[in-house]
DNA sequence: CGGTTAAGATAGTGTTACTATCAAAAAAGA
DNA sequence: TCTTTTTTGATAGTAACACTATCTTAACCG
């Protein structure tokens, strides 16, 4: 099977952890450890252990344990434009590209693992428990200089289009479509631990009922209304 | 002038810090600092030589930074709801009391600094940047226990009742409210650090644009609609 | 075979997030 | 006022964390 590999910001890393071998192990562990541990209590002593190898080592391939956040949520952004672009290039209206995109978005993950060294369940979990950490920091904007939200920016950008296609005269695209995709994460995140917060259901229901609400909020929002 | 006191989950401190005056000094040097370093570089031991004390002196009040954090983020939600029920208790539609509680939500801050100690400007700022944190932890569920997010959940609660009262058809109620205060801040911090996720323009004008968003957003969803 | 590059091994540094102890000062009670 | 309790300050110490540096070995490349 062929190897599908994305072609990330390079900023992201020092070395390109998917061109060897113990860069993928590095990738690897860090999912598992990350998804169990928490961004907080994760560190790359850990993980070197983990891997048995060292933290010099790791080291060599990320600035920092934050830089390594950024490369595993930039990776996600990437593989679920990917997956978007998938399921929509044979739709024809933006109406049915931008439903398919809220119902990838919204459903539960059973992945055929395409990637041998990610764990895309574990992946999907960390995203919605600690996307937000990426930008809520001091450097955000140097990181933002350097192209590190890229794949985030790519991803709003695209459904912004269709949006813009359903309905050219509303104003706010952009901040419908990061709400989008906020949203879908967080209130997976409340369902989990702050059910007060949110009324989406126990699993197996919970995918079906956030697809529901995002349609919701998303076509009510962008729809013309006749009063 | 009276001080104007707000009654906290005990479990949020080891000593009421509103009580004394080293107390309110903590608060204050916290909010101070953890608005110009970020929750990330803030440490006890920077406030507690801001204010000439030691660093024991203040884990006599707080458990950790985590903790301290959490207080100032449910003083926020109690003040919000403060000025909230302050502005809609004369309004008589549910309808009304929505759209001035997202009016509050969505307003530049220009405060009348009723509260000595709290500089709400900064504690505004630290919402905006730091809020998802509180909850973002492996330690949320423990935290929730013990009733630490009561402040969240009960705002979120009294605005989800006018919205049921609105349409007590729309089953997403809690998701919605949710939505909207997490939105109002994240959109804030877009339009200030990445501009190209939102559609919100620069101060002065990004706070009236940004009240149309919620307002559109949520009215529209809780409408009925007439295909 | 020689030269480059990647990885392992080990050590060290300054900082963070605490915990513990003891004495001084301030407040409260009798 | 004297005494007791409580609060604060002062100081010290620890384990873990986030690195940085250096040196050696192993692998690979022409």
């Amino acid at each position: 099977m062929p190897t599908l590999n994305f072609k990330l910001n390079p900023h992201l890393f020092l070395r390109d952890p998917q061109h060897t071998e113990l860069g993928q192990r590095i990738i690897s562990a860090s999912v598992k450890l990350i998804d169990t541990l928490g961004f907080e209590q994760f560190t790359f002593k850990k993980m070197a252990e983990e891997i048995d190898s060292t933290e010099a080592s790791v080291y060599r391939y990320f600035e920092n344990k934050h830089r390594l956040l950024l490369y595993l949520v930039a990776w996600y952004w990437n593989w679920l434009e990917y997956r978007i672009d998938l399921y929509t290039s044979s739709l024809a209206s933006p109406h049915e590209k931008l439903k398919a995109c809220i119902r990838i978005l919204a459903a539960e993950k059973k992945f055929d693992n395409s990637f041998e060294f990610i764990d895309e369940e574990a992946l999907h979990r960390i995203v919605v428990a600690e996307l937000d950490k990426t930008y809520l920091t001091k450097q955000v904007d140097s990181d933002n200089k350097e192209g590190l939200f890229g794949g985030f920016k790519s991803l709003c950008k695209k459904i912004g289009t269709w949006v813009c296609e359903i309905n050219p005269a509303y104003p706010y695209p952009h901040a419908l479509v990061s709400t989008l995709l906020l949203t879908a994460k967080h209130q997976q995140f409340f369902a989990e631990h702050l059910p007060s917060l949110t009324n989406l259901p126990q699993v197996p229901n919970r995918y079906t009922a956030l697809e529901k609400f995002l349609e919701n909020v998303v076509f009510h929002s962008i729809a013309e209304i006749h009063a």
